[in-house]
DNA sequence: TAGATTGTTAATCGATTAACAATC
DNA sequence: TAGATTGTTAATCGATTAACAATC
């Protein structure tokens, strides 16, 4: 069937083409072409066939009627729509808990997001080892950050500092954040940011618990 | 003005209250009655006056013209219905580098999110020190989520597992699970689930980074 | 071939924004 | 009072779902 590569996919479609990444991704690499349906997608991730197929329109590959979707053709696909096969560099601002967890977690560079600074501006951090790494003091970070070619900035310091770390991030020539932290981070155009916030989705579901019962009947 | 409390308020409206609260939060406990309006609201958080007066119309909670909200009255009704002066009593799943620092992390239990388990199947981490607790084996999980009276379960574990996880969980008597796996999770309707995955969120950043010159011009 | 599944169009549904009377 | 800001209604916009011709 013809297609047209949209030149913009919309959040909500970016959001589950990861999901789909995923779940292409638990197939494995082993020999065997597999296929999948819309259908089979559907059902594993909670959605509707026709939303599978919506979405995959968006991205530049095909499935074949009554066969559905070459699952190794799909995951290459995506990957490269989602930037996953890419080598991202990356700098971690704030070396508490979170931080350091996500600093030392092999999940982000096996996925290309090499961690190569984490940054604190407690001293008594500073020096702290992180698996290579050792932490760095902030005020050494816009230097290695332009120096370095960083991509990304994880910012994972307290809400009240970090506006200010994402102004250096950004003045030092980042081109995303992944913002960790309770407060919401303002950015110019061209740098994107992505929230995360952990206690924000437990307060999301702490909601749901509690209005539960209302919800479902 | 009249207000009529509405019963069930939408997923998009719940993630926006969560970061209201954070921001009725950064006003801090001085004293002196604190005022602020929906303008100055949609301008910290980047969204549009309109947004801000249509979700909180979905409060129990009045502005007053020409001033704006209390900023405390707010506060307090934001905590409330987002249980967040409830207590919760939570377990985590997976003693990883991102599950320690959850169960570390003392910003959750500020914030009545009580972390009273850790749970790991392998045996070498089992009996580990995470402040006040220690590491068990999952296969104590059951009887513990149950005896304890677990309200929320922290999923951490590679994607393979998560969904027997979940189901252990589940059967435990769980009444959310907070997803932090790479494979959606399916439940019961009754057992309400947030997934938060830091990969996604970065792989999300990833694309847009990606394709941000086209985005904007 | 017959049946299953695609890609796409159109219909529905929900979320955001604009506008404005009410009012402090 | 006059002006600013609310709560709410209506209009717009975007996202999801249904339906179906195309086709492997």
């Amino acid at each position: 069937m013809k297609r047209t590569k949209s030149s913009v996919i919309p959040s909500s479609v970016v959001r589950r083409l990861t999901e789909y990444l995923a779940y292409a991704q638990t197939f494995g690499n082993e020999n065997g072409d597999q296929w999948v349906s819309s259908r089979e997608i559907a059902q594993a991730l909670g959605l509707t066939s026709s939303t599978v197929r919506q979405d995959l329109s968006h991205i530049d590959f095909c499935g074949i009627s009554k066969r559905g979707y070459h699952v190794k053709g799909l995951r290459a696909v995506l990957e490269d729509t989602l930037g996953a096969n890419s080598v991202w560099r990356v700098a971690v601002v704030g070396a508490g808990n979170l931080g350091m967890a996500i600093a030392q977690n092999d999940e982000f560079r096996e996925r290309g997001f090499h961690i190569i600074g984490v940054f604190d501006k407690d001293a008594a951090k500073v020096g702290r080892s992180v698996g290579p790494l050792k932490v760095q003091h902030v005020s050494a970070m816009p230097d290695f950050v332009s120096g370095e070619g960083i991509d990304i900035g994880i910012v994972a310091v307290p809400a009240a500092a970090a506006q200010g770390v994402a102004d250096l991030l950004i003045a030092s020539g980042v081109r995303g954040i992944l913002n960790l932290s309770l407060s919401h981070i303002i950015t110019p155009r061209r740098v994107q940011v992505v929230e995360a916030r952990l206690t924000c989705s437990l307060l999301e579901l702490s909601h749901r618990i509690k209005y539960a019962r209302k919800e479902n009947k």
